[in-house]
DNA sequence: ACCTAGGATGGGAACGGTTCCATCGACACC
DNA sequence: GGTGTCGATGGAACCGTTCCCATCCTAGGT
């Protein structure tokens, strides 16, 4: 029974008493102010440090000043790549400012997110970044009372005043319109996923009717379904889409990437030519050069997205910075061209 | 000026005055105590946190008695839809039991991974998830002495003791390579990543060139070469691959699902038929199917290596589980034959 | 009726930090 | 030379929990 008494790590108390010092003056050492500490001192307490191999507990550290040095974020889905791709510039984004992220997917599910909210705020994170699923307005508004930042990511909440950053929608669905007309697609059908609860395809879906009405040599349906595999409504849909009427040049508009799959393996299913019927989906994927001759995508740009993000949410740290009305970002997405849109 | 008072969360010790009891009555209700409770009292306390929306302060709880709840995990490369897959495994596993996990990416760079380990002790994680990119052996071994359970995920590290859970490297090679043969391919070249400082890596490799001098009718080579986008040198060694030798069939077998994308695009831009050239890649992705004729793959159940990962860091949890000896779980893959190994 | 076992409850120390405030020289200024 | 100031340092309270231990009350045994 020789287990080692399992070295717990060693304390500030511990340093101080090695380096003959007070546990104030290691806590200064620590706390960015060595300014006020004599060369001597500083020596001292570094070399105990190193000795001890001594880390501060974080635990501790946000007991007392509420600085947990924790941002939490709340994921719609983990296994959608955009999503990962803004967290993962995100991740980079906390870390170069003492920031750790604690991450929680909700897979799209209100319930998880109203607990995963909940779990973040018990953690007292310093700030929130939410790609919401629901309407978490209460348990939102709780955390904003609480003097919490919060930033809204892709999707807004119009009954929660807190920054948004995402894509600017309506832009990306003129932009897709303006390259399938250019193309010389005439009707167009645009499939989404259902839109309640998330802003951002309400937003598209919106423009896309608004486009429609205005634009006198465009014409469109639009069909709304959930996304899983093997998805025989979806097949249908698109087998009336594709096979129906005459010679006016069809196209097909994907409002994320997840449709873009679905219906990528909807279409191949049904042996579907692209490009003779037009495929453009928004979000870039790292296939869409591969499937067929391309597939034409607008890309968001999530780097840039995820440094707005956490942008956002550091000046609402500052002191100053607090009470500023609620401001919007939107990026432009960018076009990528392949052949799914080339008759 | 009349911003509120910010209505700071409220603490044990408002909930007890509130109730009219003591905050260790209020403590023993929430640790799952109440067996010791009048039923008078239990009621009043429900009641007094329901009405002061109460939620204990997880960085207090983790000071006093250790108990963080919190799981810490290292993702090589949080990008990898792989990993995506079995990280939103090992989420669901310990939310299933109380735990939260703490994501770090590394992004496969040992530094940050020698970082963030740091980091993870300092938030006194119960237990950590490591997807290895380096040898942080140092930082492990201080954790492991410290007594957090580890769990090394997708590849090991033979310099230090801990449970392990990934695929059966070698029985994967060899179920690609029977699946090939069976297809009638005859000289397959092996596409990898530089296998130093992945295990797994390594053990396919190794399997690799064992059976090329094991089974007679088989021959092959093996390449190694860093995966970014536009990949000249991979460009230029599938064309020397491709275009070489005689009649005998040949398929390419990639390591890993990065790999298979990578090689994918380069075929695709040498305008390579799939299944006249096989190709056979480890790990499923998502558009597969898609790209060409679609793609053989052998599929990791992703699941399944997250569920064991949680299960057996919940073992070591247990006072009981801490002295057994390391253990390594390995699951099978399965094969999802398409297209692109059919000539 | 007395003693006691045991259940219900509360008081207070401890956890590992941060931070306010006090102390103590040394130095400069008048 | 008194004194005000400032830099360097330490003491101790406090953050919100958990948990050990003390206290009180009631019921059961003799």
């Amino acid at each position: 029974m020789s287990s080692l008494p399992a070295a717990s790590r060693s304390t500030i108390l511990e340093v101080a008493r090695d380096a003959g010092v007070s546990k104030t003056s290691v806590s200064r050492y620590l706390g960015g102010e060595r300014h006020r500490l004599s060369i001597a001192m500083q020596t001292r307490i570094a070399t105990a440090i190193q000795r001890l191999d001594y880390r501060p507990n974080q635990m501790a550290r946000g007991l007392k000043g509420g600085r947990s040095k924790l941002v939490g974020m709340l994921v719609a889905d983990i296994r959608n790549p955009f999503s990962v791709a803004v967290l993962h510039a995100i991740e980079q984004a906390c870390r170069a400012r003492g920031f750790s992220l604690l991450v929680c997917n909700t897979d799209n599910d209100p319930d998880q997110e109203r607990d995963h909210l909940a779990l973040l705020a018990s953690y007292r994170v310093e700030g929130v970044v939410i790609n919401a699923a629901g309407r978490p307005s209460a348990q939102l508004k709780a955390l904003a009372d609480q003097g919490t930042p919060i930033v809204l990511l892709d999707r807004s909440l119009n009954d929660v005043e807190a920054d948004a950053v995402g894509l600017d929608n309506a832009g990306a669905i003129d932009m897709a319109l303006g390259h399938l007309l250019d193309r010389g697609y005439r009707h167009v059908l645009y499939v989404s996923e259902p839109p309640e609860g998330a802003s951002s395809r309400q937003l598209r879906l919106e423009r896309f009717r608004q486009r429609l009405a205005q634009v006198p040599e465009l014409t469109g349906e639009t069909t709304c379904l959930p996304m899983q595999r093997d998805n025989d409504a979806l097949r249908q849909t698109l087998h009336g889409f594709v096979s129906g009427g005459g010679p006016v040049p069809r196209a097909i508009l994907c409002a994320n990437g997840n449709v873009t799959l679905q219906v990528a393996h909807a279409l191949n299913a049904l042996g579907v030519t692209l490009g003779e019927t037009g495929l453009l989906g928004i979000d870039e994927l790292d296939w869409c050069a591969l499937a067929g001759p391309g597939i034409t995508t607008l890309a968001q740009p999530t780097e840039a997205i995820g440094q707005a993000t956490v942008a956002s949410l550091m000046q609402r740290l500052e002191p100053t910075g607090r009470q500023a009305p609620p401001r919007r970002t939107e990026y432009a997405a960018r076009l990528i061209a392949r052949g799914s849109t080339h008759r």
